[in-house]
DNA sequence: GATCGCTTGAAACACATCCTCATCATCGAC
DNA sequence: GTCGATGATGAGGATGTGTTTCAAGCGATC
């Protein structure tokens, strides 16, 4: 299920936004300020923020630069050129003004959700299998995984790029961050072991072998 | 440098749009009416597309969706919240309606290109058959088919020339990288395990054997 | 220092791919 | 129409790749 952040003061617009999400079977929090704002992100870890500019305590457009790895959609009443386009030059993805069609705006959140996560987020999607790059968990629907750091690296580049065949080369790259001596074959041990402890959350197979290129993502049916 | 696509046909907005994006550092295309934009789509393979709605010969509404891989942006005079809701969902990355403010929309690129991963360059079309060469997946409306790497060397090497014919000698050339020990008769081998995985996609024979010569692509009636 | 978890390496097995050979179908020339 | 040559298809075997299991090295923790 995903998560929304909401951050903003105005509790008439923030309970409405909390019924429409909810509705839509989204998970949603919620901050009343700035600073209130900064607290909970790492704890809540959405998989997106809405974020009003107007804010008691410190201002959207500071808090903005201080969320890294998660989509943030700005709703404001500002409607000046400059600043929509400051504040989407500067790290939104997208800007929704006051006042705005629930509707439009349940749009534009599923087209952020769907998009690629970005390359330093620690929570990643695909289907029904969830993985958190910082705890090293991946779950599908409750059943948890602990991985090690090699695997967790692997998993992540893969849920990177859902839709693309990662070379083996490609994985060694950029694994060895971590790990610098991985050979190929080491390589294949560790997708093996990954393969088995993701078959262990329900059974289906997540990574498909490419003959002779390397490993993909693949959907359970 | 980063390539758009401008489909409109009222020339005014699209020469200022030109403009704007030129200065802007991008390389620009245009095309004044879907099935040109459907034409265009494959030779140019922009970054991103500025998509109108109100197009002469083919709606906006069904050329997006024959977009695959490429963020669109909805540039229209439509303000009917539906609409907006419908073509978000429907593929469009974001839209923006008429009159907009160019500052605006350069922003709105800019932010749809900075979260735009690699384009994967290696997809080709003939028609309906589509080629991944990375993941070496033919397709055919939604029906896939795996192909070996042979067998993708062949099909693309037909693919880059859809005109031509081929010899056989010069798809050995093409493909001793891969496999290097590969004879003519070995290729007659590949040519037909191709056309019967081709086959099983939609009943047509995409490859036509030219008596004494070699082997070229055939458009399905 | 012993234990545990992570990583690495080698070997066995299974399987996809590719080539060779044989057979049948098709085309062009006479 | 017949014949020779070329193209198409199928089966079998060799090669390489992928997967898994087992064992050993390494570092961290207790």
């Amino acid at each position: 299920m995903k998560h929304i952040l909401i951050i903003d003061d105005d509790v008439a617009i923030g309970d409405m936004l909390t019924e429409a999400l909810t509705l839509e079977g989204y998970r949603v929090s919620r901050a009343y300020s700035g600073t209130e704002a900064l607290l909970a992100l790492p704890q809540a870890r959405p998989d997106l923020v809405l974020l009003d500019l107007m804010l008691p305590g410190l201002a959207g457009e500071q808090v903005l630069p201080q969320i890294r790895g998660i989509p943030v959609i700005v709703v404001s009443a500002k409607v000046d050129v400059q600043d929509k386009v400051d504040l989407l030059l500067g790290g939104a993805v997208d800007y929704v003004t006051k006042p705005f069609e629930i509707r439009e705006l349940l749009a534009r959140i599923a087209v952020r959700l769907r998009q690629a996560p970005a390359p330093d987020a620690a929570r990643f999607t695909f289907g029904p299998l969830e993985l958190d790059a910082d705890t090293r968990v991946a779950s599908v629907r409750g059943a948890e995984a602990r991985l090690t750091r090699t695997e967790c690296a692997i998993l992540k580049l893969l849920m990177l790029n859902p839709t693309q065949v990662i070379t083996k080369s490609t994985i060694l790259d950029r694994i060895s961050l971590d790990t610098p001596d991985c050979t190929e074959s080491s390589l294949k041990m560790h997708v093996s072991n990954l393969r088995k402890k993701l078959r262990e959350l329900d059974g289906n197979d997540y990574i498909e072998a490419v003959w002779g290129i390397g490993f993909k993502l693949r959907a359970p049916e």
